[in-house]
DNA sequence: CCAAAAGTGTTGGCTGTACACCCATGT
DNA sequence: ACATGGGTGTACAGCCAACACTTTTGG
């Protein structure tokens, strides 16, 4: 049985290429970042994309996410989710499933390849992208910024302890804009997701901060 | 060209079938209900089931939808957006775009055919679905009622002129919960999304109630 | 001793919730 | 006249936002 031609314009049977997008999230020095590709072959040469791949044989949707994320990052047992499915992002009448990551980048170790290259971008700077993924990366952002307010997602963008401080650099890097120390760590500690370690970590030639520890490191909703 | 077999258990290139199902989603006398369809052929015969089916040639996933619920109910321009998306839901590695609809039941004529024939259904009593539907249809419910608390999107469910018991016969439907009728009314008319009509309705032997409307007719997040 | 970040409480406004009675209509 | 659902206001509590100073450490 021969695979049907990938290349024309408009495929003719009505079976689809499935592919799955990974929307790898990442917070460093208070500025949120996405993982790219550099598209060094195919359709949108030499211009950004999301990583992405296509469904082998027999794989579920999230597997193939999972593979995906693991293959560029080394990482796994991360926050990833499903955000929503896309026709048309090419014009073959593919279709996409899109996920989202959320990383620590510090346990990152990006592929390293010849060709379709990984690498950080801010989320602020943006450069144009393959297949309309900037409304892929701006719905992942949204979800990501409605999470905050009601689950523990940002246990996957830290370090397993933390400071307080720290996490709201993360918060506020990800709401763009500050936020009240003192309001902050009253509703987080008054959450109860967190657990003191009862260890301090110094910083620079500051007074050290306590450490902290959420309690599951697995999505919670509050 | 000839199409892979679609009956063998486990399909054998990496292209995927692709279909569409919608929740088809009503309240009726202060019920929430489900449209199924009872399979008469194919696998799953006799049990019930979603609507869905898959893309034809060139089609987009959302037009996928829309054409589904057209043919079931008659409607279109309610709300309708995707939900989600699985793989496994049978066993032949296809991939199922879910979406989820609501509509008036009164505007709805039901397909009426001598195979697949739609019907009505309430959520508290469902039936065994095939392809784990009721799994799909938890789904839509849960999202339903966390966007019953930032979003209009019952105008979907009601004529365009109600009252506001109606309205909240509606919400408590769909919450499982009664609502204080003081608070609900004070709670909608202050989001400002509701512009009285100036006419009344009296239905059986009570005082009229003033009719409302959703000022706008389509999807909107406070 | 100085710079830098950590840590800590109180107040006022707003929002949401609990709660009970009178009114207009049709029969 | 009465049964039925329509319509209305108040008081209390919990939540969130605004706000500034002291402490600890390293250099």
């Amino acid at each position: 049985m021969t695979q049907p031609s990938r290349t024309t314009a408009q495929r003719n049977t009505a079976d689809r290429l499935v592919a799955v997008i990974v929307v790898i999230i990442t917070v460093e020095a208070g500025q949120l970042q996405v993982l790219l590709i550099k598209r060094s072959a195919g359709p949108f040469k030499d211009s950004w994309s999301l990583p992405g791949g296509r469904l082998v044989e027999g794989e579920s949707l999230l597997e193939a996410a999972t593979r995906r994320l693991e293959i560029e990052t080394g990482v796994k047992d991360v926050f990833l989710e499903q955000l929503c499915t896309f026709s048309g992002l090419d014009d073959q009448g593919s279709v996409a499933v899109a996920y989202w990551a959320l990383v620590d980048k510090a346990s990152v170790r990006l592929a390293r390849r010849d060709v379709w290259q990984p690498a950080w971008c801010l989320t602020s700077e943006l450069p144009d992208l393959a297949f309309k993924n900037d409304s892929v990366i701006e719905n992942a952002l949204t979800r990501l910024r409605n999470k905050l307010a009601y689950s523990n997602v940002t246990y996957s963008l830290l370090p397993s302890e933390f400071s307080l401080s720290q996490l709201q650099q993360t918060y506020e890097a990800i709401l763009l804009s500050p936020l009240d120390k003192r309001n902050f760590r009253k509703r987080i500690l008054s959450l109860g997701v967190l657990e003191a370690t009862g260890r301090s970590a110094s910083e620079g030639r500051h007074r050290p901060a306590k450490l902290y520890r959420f309690r599951e490191r697995r999505p919670v909703v509050y």
